[in-house]
DNA sequence: TTGTATGCGTTATCAA
DNA sequence: TTGATAACGCATACAA
């Protein structure tokens, strides 16, 4: 009673798990089972089964595959963060570099969301197992929604330090800490913070490692600047409006990014103020260019390929174990010696 | 006849069309044409099933809509450069951004994929219509598989001039060609080039560039130096070792990438040779540390961020229209003067 | 204009 | 150990 009439098309033909069967002799449901490593199938079938694949070069459908499971293989990587504040980071691209090598072990593809819409889309159309969150900030509008969905997630880079969240973070706090130690060490008693937007947790993180190690050692508070953004021109003009003011300079500055500190360094070059005879600097993050510089820059370094990996591995232990993780993960942070460092002048 | 023992998990049921086709009161096929904005749906049934999707809260599930359409509504963004070569770069964050924008009024998700395993899951599982290709090198061994490939696709950056691919470029050509005339311009007759590895399309197009600039305005030819990578370290060591060999310097030097530029300089700073008195540098890309180094550097600067939005669209168009479209767009770039230029000395 | 039925490519449940 | 067959969530040709 069927009319079937198939239109033999002369376009490529994509072949399917039927077509699989057909030519192995077996039923679909036998090709599935080998696909996916059943140990329920004759091993004289099987071998079968794999010449059929291999000889029509069959490629299961990853979508399709995904469907029946309720699940979609697929991860998002997501921030709302401009590119130019994200991916200009060095910080960053070794973070991409740990996610991207868990992910090449894994099943799971990675999803990318550089705006709050797409990211919407991503969660709301059920296209993601789970999420990493990345470059979060306080005002940020999706946040309270990702954190009551059920969707796993984890957050790498500072947050808020009570939440639900699984979080993998840098040690700002301990990192900032001891760049202060390390400047008092050689003599510094007048030190500034320059740190970044207050709608940044890092910001908090910087600060509140910055004030506990002034008390600690008992040195002198001489505020400190904030800049808008984390990239040059906002250390620049931080610094700029600081000094035109006419305001104290400490003799040292711990400041939250290298990219601040060398526009901070442009600043200082301008009013011919000399780094580090006059004023000594320290960076965070120790981006590659920071030994290029002239000085070179004096930074606090971290290794956070590891931290990328992590934040991967434990997401897809969520995903998988179906199961929600609540941790947070602190990576150190030292600072690496060069050249904007010097005791001060008197 | 038919045994149906719905075991009702307390567990969150995930709200399909079916349930929004019952609470309307309509078939699950009306339900799909108000989803697709079907016009030939009655007005007042649309608002009844509008209401119905908002009350219960329904999102449709992208897979499975993209299903039966034998589409998946996926981009992927393609490298197999090390994250620290492309994420670190400026460049890229451009193209990004363009790429995103795009995106965003778009129905497709992006995917990304960082290493040549990860592509190859892509392509081979059906997963994404399309692919964008970045920073591609002559010997990445996936290429051939792409250019035979049905999956539409356009490659951002250098690539061969001659092939069936579509490709967005900035003009490397032109740029460094006119980083050579400006230098010229302005007393130089002895310029170097500082080039990338040869292995990048980059790499001949700039070298292209220079020889033929160098041709036409009948210049001295001095040679050249090739760096291993496009990072600061490389034109650190690529400056060092041709020096410490006491070959002659020309008067002034065309580098490939900004990167390369700052390691140049600083290898330039430690053997006491002065910029821009003894030397004369011009960087590439501009990228926002440029204008904050001391001296700032000249660099050959383009805004790229609707070299990436085009790509995108291009592609977009090309999964859509189910139509190949072949071309070769180049993008303008030019001279930014700043500091590390100055007429030679003598 | 709307509903029915079928298919998309695969997994999974149940018999056999 | 294998094979029908029913989902998975949706789109669409066809019928009504």
């Amino acid at each position: 009673m069927k009319k079937q009439v198939k239109k033999k098309t002369s376009a490529k033909i994509p072949v399917g798990i039927v077509h699989v069967a057909k030519k192995a002799g077996v039923s679909p449901a036998t090709v599935s089972r080998v696909l996916n490593d059943n140990p329920t199938v004759d091993p004289k079938i099987r071998e079968i089964v794999k010449a059929a694949i291999a000889e029509l070069n069959y490629r299961p459908h990853f979508a399709a595959r995904n469907l029946p499971k309720g699940q979609t293989g697929n991860l998002a990587l997501v921030t709302a963060r401009s590119s130019p504040v994200i991916f200009a980071n060095p910080f960053f691209s070794k973070v991409f570099e740990g996610i991207g090598s868990v992910l090449d072990e894994s099943p799971f593809n990675l999803m990318l969301s550089l705006t709050p819409s797409q990211m919407r889309r991503l969660m709301d159309s059920r296209t993601v197992d789970g999420i990493i969150l990345i470059a979060v900030r306080e005002n940020d509008p999706y946040l309270e929604e990702v954190e009551e969905m059920e969707l796993p997630s984890v957050v790498i880079g500072a947050y808020r330090r009570i939440s639900q969240m699984t979080v993998f973070c840098p040690d700002y706090e301990g990192g900032v800490a001891s760049a202060v130690k390390f400047l008092a060490g050689i003599g510094h008693r007048r030190i500034g913070l320059l740190d970044g937007p207050p709608d940044s947790y890092k910001s908090g993180e910087d600060r509140r490692g910055f004030e506990e190690a002034i008390r600690q050692l008992d040195l002198e508070e001489v505020g400190s600047l904030t800049a808008e953004e984390f990239l040059e021109r906002d250390g620049f003009l931080a610094f700029c409006s600081h000094f035109s003011e006419g305001k104290p300079l400490p003799t040292a500055y711990v400041v939250s990014s290298d990219h601040l500190a060398i526009g901070l360094l442009k600043a200082t070059g301008d009013f011919g103020i000399k780094v580090p005879e006059d004023l000594s600097i320290v960076g965070f993050g120790d981006i590659p260019i920071a030994e290029h510089l002239q000085p070179p820059l004096t930074s606090i370094h971290g290794d956070l390929v590891e931290m990328g990996a992590e934040a991967a591995r434990t997401l897809i232990q969520m995903v998988e174990g179906r199961k929600k993780i609540i941790k947070r993960v602190v990576y150190p942070m030292q600072v690496v010696e060069r050249g904007t460092t010097a005791p001060p002048k008197a």
